[in-house]
DNA sequence: TGCGGCGAATCAGCATTTCTGATGCCGCGT
DNA sequence: ACGCGGCATCAGAAATGCTGATTCGCCGCA
């Protein structure tokens, strides 16, 4: 990796704050926060994002506090940035000043009374495979002063909001792949390929490679189950022909009803809607595969007082039923 | 203690930081530096000056930290503002926090190479006592890029702007009074009582009580031997007749020759012009009281390598000889 | 009981900082 | 060669933090 050229002119404006004599009273924990960031994304545009701000921002915000701790924090090669030896020493400590403030910040909110305020969390597929209902309801009794506002989504997309903090917790179907990104498994899901009645003659046996051959209704790319598929495909060594990407289950389940072609489907879904016959479940309903229903929320969260509450509420819905 | 009245009327202009959801990342380290200091003086007003504001800037300070946490930190007396019992379990992790955070400042410090910038030192009395030809001789040899500058002082103005971080560090004669300024003993100064030679004769005992009669040449407030000196008269229980407060020892000797009273020298000071008959000392000479030489220093930055280096150096300097 | 004094809160205006959007520059892969 | 990803830079704009003057509440003192 060549090392990026750039001249070392500073832009610094001057700061206001006062640097009395040998210490300058300057650094902050915002620069922590973007530092912390950078080291962990390789990248200030990506950064950028997670910190809801504007590259040139963070940029500015490194810059000035390379400036002030006296040492140069990364390295610009094209394509990304990348620690420098300093700063692999330093970082460690910018993260424990960072979690003991979010703890400061938590042992506040625990401080403070009755919990308050609006709780965005993030929704998928059916509500009432989530339990949403009777989560609801548990928090409502025990929070009263509690409000709650859901969003719902595809997969992908509320991890990537809870990810960037726009959403306090969310659920999610997969393995989350992220790091800082924690996750509250609730229980398994299974899924069965669901044929239209007049395909399933042709796919009596379960033969993959027969039904690589049929039309499939692919997923896009942010519906979590969109890589399972992938994966079972691929551990199949066999190649669907893909027809289209749908990003709903209640979408694919019209579709194969409507025999464009086979699909993936939830095992309950698939269950119901094969007992009327307006579809037909390959090798008989057996799943071809499972993921875990999740609930997410950021991992610098993990001791939030109201993550903490969601947590608990969710496992009590979640673990007499299941 | 009757609780000052007022009406919780906010001012806050909205902060253009991002308030993502739940968590509003907003807290800043100055606040905490804020509100440490405002905890340690019991005082806006004295908390701003520590901190080198004004004091409608603490107060908003602290009321935006208060509205970040959602916690009243202080209630505020007449008189002064006085910690929460929420404060007083969130005070010490605000301290640890910047404890770190200087920590880590330290730590880039000594990652950012050769040391070099300006040290303010506040100095007392007469250089050669403390030795500061030798000390920045060895400074200068060991650290060439590091610049010294000097600011003479009495010792209570010295403590003083050490405390207030004015200065880097500084010398003091006396014991320190106050906790956040650490202190490193360098030797223990002698005291004696010096007489104008007309006076003596009416003093050759070492009779308090006769001391007490004669006109005394007293200190300024902000002299550390003052309070010294007060000590000692009130630990003989006399009051002396004060005819006047100076606050340098080479006004003292002046006036002390001039015949104006008596006074009290160091010991080194005294037995110089004794020696030549300029004045006379009590008792022939035994020192009255003593009181150590220390050099002063933020205790914040007890592990700041600046401060090391002046430290390992003064011992340097100062252990072999004494 | 009225009068200064002390300390904190408030206000308006100002100075400075920080952010954003557009743009430039640099390597790389197609 | 061209477009693309990614960082740096710039100018303008928005927002924040700070100061000085003033007010308010409470106390001690005459």
């Amino acid at each position: 990796m060549k090392l990026r050229h750039r001249d070392y002119i500073r832009l610094s404006p001057g700061r206001r704050r006062t640097a009395v004599c040998g210490i300058i009273d300057g650094m902050e924990l915002y620069q922590l926060r973007t530092f912390v960031a950078v080291a962990q994304q390789g990248h200030l545009t990506q950064a950028a994002e997670l910190l809801h701000l504007s590259q040139p921002a963070v940029t500015a915000q490194i810059k000035a506090l390379e400036e002030e701790l006296g040492v140069a924090l990364f390295e610009r090669y094209p394509g990304g940035v990348q620690l420098t030896e300093a700063a692999k020493d330093i970082l460690p400590e910018a993260e424990r000043i960072l979690a003991l403030s979010r703890g400061m910040q938590h042992k506040a909110k625990a401080l403070s009374g009755e919990p308050k305020g609006k709780v965005k969390i993030g929704t998928i597929g059916v509500p009432a495979r989530l339990k949403l209902g009777p989560w609801l309801a548990c928090l409502r009794s025990r929070y009263p002063l509690l409000t709650v506002q859901t969003t719902h989504g595809i997969s992908g997309g509320i991890l990537n909001e809870v990810r960037k903090k726009t959403l306090d917790g969310g659920f999610y179907l997969g393995r989350n792949p992220y790091q800082n990104v924690n996750n509250l498994p609730l229980t398994e899901i299974g899924f069965c390929v669901a044929l239209p009645p007049q395909m399933a003659p042709m796919l009596a046996g379960d033969d993959w490679d027969a039904l690589a051959k049929v039309p499939w209704l692919g997923l896009s790319q942010f519906n979590s189950l969109s890589s399972i598929t992938q994966e079972l495909w691929r551990a199949q060594n066999v190649s669907p022909r893909k027809v289209g990407e749908f990003d709903e289950e209640a979408t694919l389940l019209e579709l194969v009803k409507a025999g464009l072609g086979v699909a993936i489907l939830a095992e309950r879904t698939a269950k119901r809607f094969a007992a009327d016959g307006s579809i037909v479940l390959w090798r008989g309903g057996d799943c071809v595969t499972s993921a875990p229903l999740q609930f997410v929320y950021s991992a610098e969260r993990e001791n939030d007082p109201l993550v903490t509450m969601l947590r608990d509420t969710l496992l009590e819905v979640w673990q007499p039923a299941e």
